[in-house]
DNA sequence: AATGAATGAGCCTTCATTCAT
DNA sequence: GATGAATGAAGGCTCATTCAT
């Protein structure tokens, strides 16, 4: 039996296709190559044949994912540059809620693996395609805040408003499936409504920190006015 | 060997403590009972006579886990209920951190990796552990946000605030060992500085949402007053 | 804390009625002595404490069993010895049926396994104790064969009604509990009615050999005689 | 090693006839897989991938010794199904004593073993494969004991006739390879004159059965003309 | 005398990987 | 190039027995 190239590149996809499934829902250590082999369709030598082993089909599959994840879901919530800033952070929190409620976002699942269990075989790829995203929220971020504020309170920023979107939809995973049962931690079921929260709650925490640098400023100068003055 | 019958709960804590250590370092299904028993120094058989079974010993770890870290960490932090709401929370949110941030609280490793990769196993012990003290939370910000917010108001505010405590310290503890490498994400270092920006930007935002709340209240007020006039 | 001898003893009893209980219905190797320990309400090293080791247990087990069987069921049929040899066979037969069938009988569960499975370990036991009963019935049937047959007739004719006894409550028994379908093998259920029909047939299946060797040895008398007188 | 694909087929064979062999000897539970796996001269893991699990080998290998045995020794005895039923009876009689007899029989082995020790695994399997036997068993019988008689009477009758074959002969195997000791149950040497005993004892009982079945209908006959009559 | 604790040997099963074709 | 067959290593669990008290 021959088998054309493009045969083999059908192959490839279909098992990155299936690895990219079954890992994202079982995670590395319960999903076996087995499995993986019968959703694609193929036998259970084709993994290694195609891959050498798990491991760097897992890392094959990750990629996979993400760029699934960024193509479906573009980062700036296709927002202008030339809007509000208040206008940009708002698209870029729905944008980034959206995406991560996606249940077709196969991508969160790894991340949110890798964090809690390291195998740091992600460790290189993620910091490479996560890292641009990055500043630009923190870009956006320092527009905010205004001048006078330290770098530390910009991350601290950064980090309240990121923790916002990403912890409530891990909790929301876990809980997929569940009897929606009234115990257990508060649970997101409005995208949209929580969007529009985090925004307004985010903006006047923003305005706080904001108020008191600048106030802190403020009195620093009039001390030196003074002692100049005096 | 020899052992005394006083020495049975010694073995019996020595297996649970060993299992602690080694279920939060490499999560459930990485972990075999005889690296366990090897650490407990003990034989492989102990952990099915003492627990019956390695799902057995993992919740019981947990709840070990679990009751060192609340023993360690009072979650109202030490602080009585008589102060004003706002002290409250400070108290709340700094006991919060750190007991999420101490090195030796195993227990918060469970919970990421059972968010991560769910066994399932904590998933009622866990419930009933955790419930209460959500309540307590809740009630605290309810308190804060006045009488004029809906159920899922009061919701999410408990959300934005646990999540900024929660997710930076999975970030963090992911990047422990690290390089301080400028790249990745934002990372917290000084606890005591992130619990007080977390207490500042999240009064500011919990401010937001009750004028938000109460003038939407008002304005329905005024609707209705006409009304009636008119 | 102090142990009468009478506590010991009864200690022992409750052990041996467990273990008969037990190993009637599951056989030897698919019972723990962790089972029997619990029934009998004692602690998992009574066992080998007081019976040295599982196999003993086993053989005084089954030797309780017996016991217990021969005295519910006597094996005479309580008929006395100068009623007809006919009426006889009836009574054996009878009272054979309803011991073997008596869901209290444990002793035949016992031998049938170790028919299957031979431990070898009641061997001796076994033939101790059933050899007498054997042989009064092999001089039964010798009676009702009459002078002329051979031995082997008369074992056959054993074989003939014991067999007819014993393996339709073998099957019965692995049946019982079953949804009566209406597959299987053909099962017995009123065994008084069986008790008469094994009569009937098996007087029947007597007379026929009778005759047959009773005709034969007549037979070689006429030849004799003609020999002589010819 | 070496191995070439068409080898596959030998080896699922080979391992077959490995569990036939030893599940015959030694019954489910006393069974290891690494004994078959070492006997069929391959891996312990082979049996997995062959079969599963040890309760499917266990299955397959007991179908395999029915098959075994059904080719040996055809059902009717080959005999034709124009000839007198007496002669069809003898031949079944002499087929079924033949085949339970056979030492390479291990079909049998698995039988009484289940019998003894239910592992529950071949109930439907034996089910499926024996019950047309028994049909044809019943057939038989019926035939020779003519219309009048009732289905208990012909249920009673293949008991008595197919417990006849059994039975000696499960106390034969278990009797085989020990010093043939005087004592013991009435064991069964020539097989050939069994079978002419069990057909004679047999015939005679059917027989006797049908006179009764028949004169008990005239009797109930003569009672309703007499009615009629009267 | 009697027992709870402990253990070592063994079993079935899983699975990533390798091999000959 | 691609695959079905095969395997070795390891894991969780069971259980009769032993041991110190």
């Amino acid at each position: 039996m021959k088998f054309s190239r493009e045969d083999t590149a059908r192959t490839r996809k279909s098992l990155l296709d299936a690895a990219c499934e079954i890992f994202s829902q079982k995670g590395y250590r319960d999903t076996t190559i087995a499995e993986i082999s019968e959703l694609a369709a193929t036998n259970i030598a084709a993994v290694n044949y195609h891959f050498g082993n798990k491991e760097t089909l897992y890392v094959e599959a990750w990629r996979c994912a993400f760029h699934e994840s960024i193509k479906a879901h573009p980062l700036d919530g296709g927002m202008a540059d030339d809007v509000s800033p208040e206008e940009r952070l708002r698209a870029h929190i729905a944008a980034t809620l959206k995406r991560l409620a996606d249940k077709n976002n196969r991508e969160f699942w790894f991340v949110t693996r890798e964090f809690a269990n390291p195998t740091g075989l992600l460790e290189e790829v993620m910091r490479k395609e996560i890292h641009p995203l990055q500043k630009k929220t923190e870009y956006l971020i320092r527009e905010l805040l205004g001048p006078h504020v330290s770098d530390r309170e910009v991350q601290f920023c950064e980090t309240s408003i990121i923790s916002q979107c990403i912890n409530p939809l891990v909790v929301k995973r876990k809980q997929k499936g569940k009897s929606s049962a009234k115990e257990g931690p508060p649970q997101i079921n409005d995208i949209k409504a929580y969007a529009e929260h985090v925004l307004k709650f985010s903006l006047a925490g923003l305005q706080a920190i904001r108020k008191s640098a600048e106030s802190k400023t403020e009195m620093c100068h009039k001390i030196k006015v003074k002692k100049i003055k005096g």
